[in-house]
RNA sequence: UCCGGGGUAGCUCAAUGGUAGAGCAUUCGGCUGUUAACCGAAGGGUUGUGGGUUCGAGUCCCACCCCCGGAGCCA
């Protein structure tokens, strides 16, 4: 086993016997030559076995090859422009290691049901682990960044009391003999905390949220990256997004090529994904909605469907800022300019994929902060320490949350984020 | 939670109220360069569950269950 080689590396070997180890995907045979399409995760590779040219016993194990079987194929490597990747292998032997009749998922097609039941075998398509390299590219990039620009990672509790953006939508578990715990729907109140002694921190994991939503856009569980930068207000929060985003889209460019055509991806809009990004009020907005003949009016929030009317008027992600105080989460810092609205900004990806980054300055004065607090009916004992933030050489400071799986989503063109973790946890599906 | 669509072979789907079918998958046979290979043959069904109308129900009616799409909420 420890001489095998991956299918990644084969273009060097040309000329070596070599022994692949995989798994078959599809078998083609024309009775005295025949093909096996073998994938090991590091790519794809043709083995081809010619009946003159190999013992009968190997023949015979070839054309009992079925989808999945998992194999260690002998043979030289060869260059040849007949074979997807340019290289083949002609096989001298086969050898099964672990046999598999009748997998479920065939080479037609499927409904999303038959899928996501067989989640666990539907992985090993072509389509889904080209999703998976480039999720993981983005999540790679995602460290990178923060690391390059010095920020330390701080990893917030799973675990929390009573404490988020809004009762209601919390998953609860017993603990102890404390009563109930919640799984956490952000680490930005934690990442508060940790700024005022790190300056610039991020924290990045599984968020939870119990809401009962059915579409495209939403899981129970999702990843999501979450910086919190001392002493930047709104329009430097707004600036480290653009960056950010615009390095993630870059390097899925420059290293997941392969990926996108594979996902059939136009890579167009996503070349056009550079700062700065466009960027317009909130006021603006309902302005230019009420122009495009929506009949929305100042104060209320903006729907999936405004949403996407307005990206439309953009080629690149777009910045929609200063919303209305009422419709957002108390710790959003009041604009004095307009007390009206808060200090904060979404960011729209391009194409309709909508919102994938929250973001906004934090409310600093202890006073206004508890006043939110209370007008909100949220807990008061369970906010007392981070209260206790603008007791203490209170600061400036914002931060934003990126959905990772909808960021994937939009890169990849793929229409709906389930698709884009490994295992998504929905509404009405929990395995595998 | 609300609105809309659906549940028939392992999978994707057909079938005027009148004998349940096709493609893929599986098994067998054929084919020396295939790219979801192709050609031929075979096996494979309690039509989501329960009740009702009818000479007769996959089809019509009622209830329930499950799935899909969308909305709200948000990352």
């Amino acid at each position: 086993m420890a001489a095998s080689v991956r299918i990644a590396d084969l273009p060097g070997r040309i000329g070596d016997a070599v022994t692949v180890l995989g798994w078959v995907g599809t078998t083609r045979s024309s009775g005295k030559i025949g093909f096996v399409v073998l994938r090991d995760g590091s790519g794809y590779l043709q083995a081809v076995f010619l009946k003159a040219d190999v013992p009968p016993a190997v023949w015979e194990r070839f054309k009992a090859l079925s989808q999945e079987t998992a194999v260690a194929v002998a043979g030289s490597v060869r260059a040849d422009p007949r074979a997807p990747g340019g290289v083949e292998l002609t096989a001298s032997d086969v050898t099964v290691l672990g046999p598999s009749t009748d997998f479920p998922i065939t080479p037609k097609e499927h409904g999303t049901a038959f899928l996501f039941e067989h989640r666990h075998l539907w992985l090993r398509s072509r389509r889904q682990v080209a999703i998976m390299r480039v999720r993981h590219e983005v999540i790679q990039a995602i460290r990178d960044f923060f690391h390059q620009q010095d920020f330390y990672l701080v990893d917030t509790p799973i675990l929390t009391g009573a404490i988020g953006e809004t009762a209601g939508t919390l998953f609860e578990t017993e603990y102890f003999d404390l009563g109930s715990a919640y799984l956490a729907q952000t680490g930005q109140l934690y990442l508060e905390a940790a700024a005022a002694a790190l300056g610039r921190v991020y924290c990045f994991g599984p968020t939870f949220r119990a809401e009962k939503s059915k579409t495209r856009r939403h899981l129970a569980e999702f990843w999501m990256v979450e910086p919190e930068v001392a002493w930047n207000d709104s329009d430097d929060n707004m600036r480290l997004q653009e960056d950010f985003v615009s390095y993630i889209v870059g390097r899925c460019l420059e290293r997941r090529r392969d990926e996108l055509q594979e996902l059939e991806r136009d890579t167009g809009p996503l070349e056009r994904v550079t700062p700065p990004f466009p960027r317009i009020s909130y006021t603006d907005a309902v302005t230019r909605l009420q122009q495009l003949g929506t009949d929305i009016s100042w104060g209320a929030d903006l729907g999936a469907e405004a949403e996407n009317q307005l990206s439309q008027d953009y080629d690149r992600p777009v910045f929609v800022y200063n919303y209305p105080r009422a419709v957002k989460a108390f710790y959003m810092k009041q604009n004095a300019a307009d007390p009206r609205t808060v200090l904060n900004n979404d960011c729209l990806a391009s194409e309709g994929y909508g919102e994938i980054i929250g973001g906004s300055q934090r409310e600093d004065d202890h006073d206004l902060l508890l006043a939110r607090i209370r007008e909100q009916g949220l807990p008061e004992e369970a906010y007392g320490w981070y209260l206790d933030l603008r007791k203490y050489g209170t600061f400036v400071h914002s931060g934003f949350g990126l959905g990772v799986e909808r960021t994937v989503a939009w890169i990849c063109g793929v229409p709906h984020i389930r698709e884009c973790i490994a295992f998504p946890r929905m509404m009405y599906r929990l395995y595998p």
